[in-house]
DNA sequence: GTCTATAGTCGGATAGAC
DNA sequence: GTCTATCCGACTATAGAC
């Protein structure tokens, strides 16, 4: 295939290339011969530079929780320092959750990128490997606390509570479904893929249903 | 293996073996030996049956579309003829919607079976294949509607509006992620499995996010 | 560090006995 | 309808030249 550019070194195109040959057919549906073949590089370069197929994949979780860090990091920082601050209102919480969920509709479903690494997450939801371990630690986990701590003071529930982390994963969910059920909703919507537009309309729709139950834990 | 009991034939005893090891592996990654071995049959009924690897994973769509119309069918009837009829009162939307959803997280959350088709379902949202029209056209779509109907006027929203259509997907992304994102939030409750008392505080917190929605769309 | 050649294994499908 | 035997292609990994 040799479709990725060969400028980088072969152990980073082997990387790059193995996130869509793994996401695409699945640890064992990968063949190297695939892998290398897309990065423009030779079988043996795998045994060479990652021990083997298994390092490979490892490697490729390693690429994508840098990626997605890149690319959330700074939001995520930046929403976990205001809901520290004591001088927060809810109105700064409020705006910052709509924020950060407009920041990750673009990132988790605006990407092509987006599109390769979370076929590879999924499957390590449902089957978790050493990858998940990975991924958990450094992408999945910080991304929970941020959200936690500035959801749970507009909520009214207790930090630690079994029924705030529920009702945050159930929000998180209103936004991961439109990469998880993607084919249904355009399918629905009678749309042929997701433009600028769309998820322009796709951020509204999410911020209505989070205002909503923002709004509910407010007191009146 | 032969793991699976042999009192069915050995078609049956296929397509269900089928679907775990498609579900596990993917279609590629699959053996059709690991099938057959799991299934107690010999490899040579695959093509017999089924034509070949690929109508075996045909007929295992077909199979998990009986699956979940059996299960949800009943409820999705009556909300859609509740709905339907005009002397529904909102008050009995609104429970009807609470309803549905209780019965959508025992189906997907709180059985066995789920895990096995989930993964398999998931997979044909991220890379649709023929499958996907079976699970589509047999469970997503007269799925949707019956939420549609319900939900619609609950929100005061128009029955083929594209933000209708946005803002049921998200709400439906809430009960879904409890399987798709299953590992991470097992890992953050720090739960080993799902129990049946766990079940029921996933429905609570489902609940508490799906109130909220359809009371904001409600006249004080 | 990258290549070719090859070893050893496992894949799906078929033929034909029973 | 179910089995064994077998074909032939694809797989991962290694050895060793350059």
């Amino acid at each position: 295939m040799q479709v990725v550019a060969e400028k980088a070194d072969a152990r980073q195109r082997l990387i790059e290339a193995a996130l869509k040959v793994f996401g695409e057919h699945g640890f064992k549906g990968a063949s190297t011969r695939a892998i290398a073949g897309e990065a423009g590089a030779n079988i043996a370069a795998i045994p060479y530079y990652f021990g083997g197929k298994e390092g490979l994949y490892l490697a490729v979780a390693g690429y994508i929780a840098d990626q997605i860090t890149g690319s959330m990091g700074p939001g995520l920082n930046a929403a976990g320092k205001l809901a520290d601050d004591p001088a927060t209102t809810p109105e700064q919480r409020h705006q910052a959750m709509l924020a950060l969920a407009d920041g990750f509709i673009s990132m988790l479903v605006g990407t092509e990128e987006a599109a390769l690494w979370a076929r590879f997450v999924v499957r390590e939801q449902f089957d978790p490997t050493e990858a998940f371990d990975v991924l958990y630690d450094r992408v999945m986990g910080p991304s929970y606390v941020a959200i936690a701590k500035l959801l749970g003071p507009l909520l009214g529930l207790q930090p630690d509570s079994d029924v705030l982390k529920l009702r945050i994963f159930s929000v998180i969910g209103q936004a991961l479904v439109f990469r998880v059920a993607r084919a249904a909703i355009l399918r629905r919507l009678e749309w042929d893929a997701y433009t600028p537009e769309r998820l322009d309309q796709i951020r509204a729709a999410l911020r209505a249903n989070l205002i909503a139950i923002m709004d509910a834990g407010r007191p009146a």
